[in-house]
DNA sequence: CGGTTTTGACCTGCGC
DNA sequence: GCGCAGGTCAAAACCG
């Protein structure tokens, strides 16, 4: 359980009254006490001999707020103990789903070898969470639709990826490209069931072995194609549409996808094709996220007269990352941040919130899957908390965009919530995740979570939960939009994970809707949920990881 | 003096 | 092929 130390990565530059909300509820009793300690001695000797009864009632009045602070802590402290059963309860499902779903893949690459074998003779495995599979070469097809959207880059080729498409379309029934059909399908496999997809290589091998299944994935499991528009696709490491950062990064080192890369380079590569935009309301020049940033240009775009400011950052020498600044041109209120990339250094403390929440959602859009935490390498394991963290946490009305020349996910942090949404969390969550995992343009989520997190930045003295507070500072804490009744929100949203499993609303696209219904249910959704907390609440960890 | 911002020029991709 | 728009570069200016 992570939560007994979520305690010590205490982020950001604490504002005085922040930090007193901060403060774990092991230490409230003792800083009650002492707080009371001091504060009696003072009404003791303040107070002249002849007001004594008067001084008595004020103890007695003392010691009544006493008992009723006490109270209200051993409620905070039942709550939260409550809270990390559930946390740990919620954990538990998720890797004994994890436990199951690594048989059934296994079942099933039994079955598929024995199948090869016995020619035409099909072993119907797990059924159940294999509908549809009717190709005895592809079996894991459909597993990606429960494991988020996976295998981003064995598809072979993206939706959107101009003459990529084409080629491997073209490629198709072509079979010479393809070097070992066994170890292909193995690793396809691992990327569609484990979301191995970081670990695929982007070059020819994965894409080439699809050739004969792209066309077919591309009709029966489009919703993975969201990544192999970034990368993933047969040697086009080095022609890749510069996305943004991507042109500037490759003329920075075109080396860099022209050899065979390392994983990281890999990873680098994939991360910068998808963007993450934040909607927020904001009266400075740009949004305070705690990194270091410099302006290398500024541009006036079309449709818009606010000019365009470009920022890179400047915490490493050769951080990837760069934003974009702009002001709405319908509400000049309204600041616009693009984040691209992902960092290649260990953050600020303050900046990891908004920072692993882009990069989450630049993991989540370029790779559309998580990786198993049995196998988490720093690598993988930055990329499960990233994905967690952006399937479970990117709540704040969301819009999901392949329209530009890289998916986008668009943070609006400037609606308030509406109370109802905390009865829906799970739907604009999962509509959001699977559209995201997609890479569909899929129709913004009236999700209205930014309250709900922002909420928690602002941390009420009764729910001051790791958990909350650890949620509360996804953004920062800084863009405090008040709104009391979301700070049931984690409550209702945990509550809601354990009763989950019924409807949908028809908000999402079919496709997406299906995948909702996948990721919806019950484990899936709760570990995500759970991997979500620890995830933030990790944020030390994830930071490590980042390097 | 070192770091940051400004700003015009340049590069690249895309649509016609 | 041409023009447009977006993105980046790099020299000069600015600032603490």
């Amino acid at each position: 359980m992570e939560v007994a130390v979520v305690e010590s990565p205490r982020p950001p530059p604490p504002p005085p009254q922040a930090k007193e909300e901060k403060r774990s509820d092991a230490t409230k009793p003792e800083i009650a006490a002492s707080m009371v300690g001091s504060a009696l001695p003072i009404v003791f000797e303040s107070f002249p001999s002849t007001q004594r009864e008067a001084a008595a009632a004020g103890v007695k009045q003392e010691e009544r707020r006493l008992e009723a602070a006490r109270a209200e802590m051993g409620e905070v402290r039942e709550e939260n103990e409550r809270l990390k059963s559930m946390l740990s309860r919620i954990v538990g499902q998720y890797q004994s789903l994890q436990t199951h779903f690594l048989d059934v893949v296994k079942v099933r690459e039994l079955a598929s070898s024995s199948a090869k074998a016995a020619a035409e003779n099909k072993i119907p495995a797990a059924p159940a969470l294999l509908p549809g599979t009717d190709d005895g070469d592809e079996p894991y097809d459909d597993l990606v639709s429960l494991s988020l959207g996976t295998r981003a880059n064995s598809s072979g080729g993206g939706p959107r990826r101009k003459g990529h498409d084409d080629r491997s379309a073209s490629s198709s029934g072509t079979a010479d490209e393809m070097p070992n059909t066994a170890d292909d399908e193995r690793r396809h496999q691992i990327s569609l069931g484990l979301g191995f997809a970081r670990g695929l290589p982007p070059s020819g091998t994965a894409a080439a072995a699809d050739d004969d299944k792209a066309s077919h994935d591309a009709s029966t499991a489009p919703v993975l194609n969201l990544s192999s528009d970034s990368s993933g696709s047969a040697g086009d490491t080095d022609t890749t549409k510069p996305a943004l950062a991507a042109a500037g990064a490759a003329r920075k080192s075109p080396s860099a996808g022209a050899g065979d890369g390392s994983a990281d380079d890999e990873v680098q590569q994939q991360a910068k094709k998808a963007r993450v935009s934040v909607r927020v309301k904001c009266d400075t020049p740009t949004m305070p996220d705690g990194c270091q940033w410099r302006k290398y240009g500024q541009k006036i775009s079309k449709g818009n007269p606010c000019p365009r400011a470009y920022y890179r950052c400047t915490v490493a020498p050769h951080c990837p990352v760069r934003k974009q600044v702009q002001r709405c041109a319908e509400d000049t209120s309204v600041l616009i941040t693009t984040y691209d990339c992902a960092h290649n250094h260990p953050l600020p403390p303050a900046a990891t919130a908004m920072a692993s929440t882009t990069s989450a959602a630049v993991a989540m859009l370029t790779y559309g899957s998580t990786t198993s935490a049995a196998s988490a390498s720093l690598v993988h394991g930055h990329q499960y908390h990233s994905l967690a963290a952006a399937a479970g946490l990117l709540g704040p009305t969301t819009m999901v965009s392949t329209a530009a020349s890289c998916p986008t996910i668009t943070l609006d942090l400037t609606s308030p919530a509406a109370p109802h949404s905390l009865v829906h969390s799970s739907l604009p969550y999962a509509a959001a995740a699977a559209a995201a995992a997609a890479g569909f343009e899929s129709k913004a989520v009236p999700a209205a979570w930014s309250s709900g997190y922002l909420a928690y930045g602002g941390a009420h003295p009764s729910y001051d939960t790791k958990i909350s507070s650890a949620l509360g500072h996804l953004f920062g804490g800084s863009l405090g939009v008040p709104s009391r009744p979301e700070q049931l929100y984690a409550q209702s949203y945990l509550q809601r994970a354990n009763s989950l499993g019924d409807g949908h609303g028809a908000v999402a696209p079919a496709v997406t809707d299906t995948l909702a219904k996948a990721i919806t249910s019950d484990p899936s959704f709760q570990s995500v949920l759970a991997a979500a907390i620890t995830s933030v609440m990790g944020r030390g960890g994830a930071a490590a990881t980042q390097k």
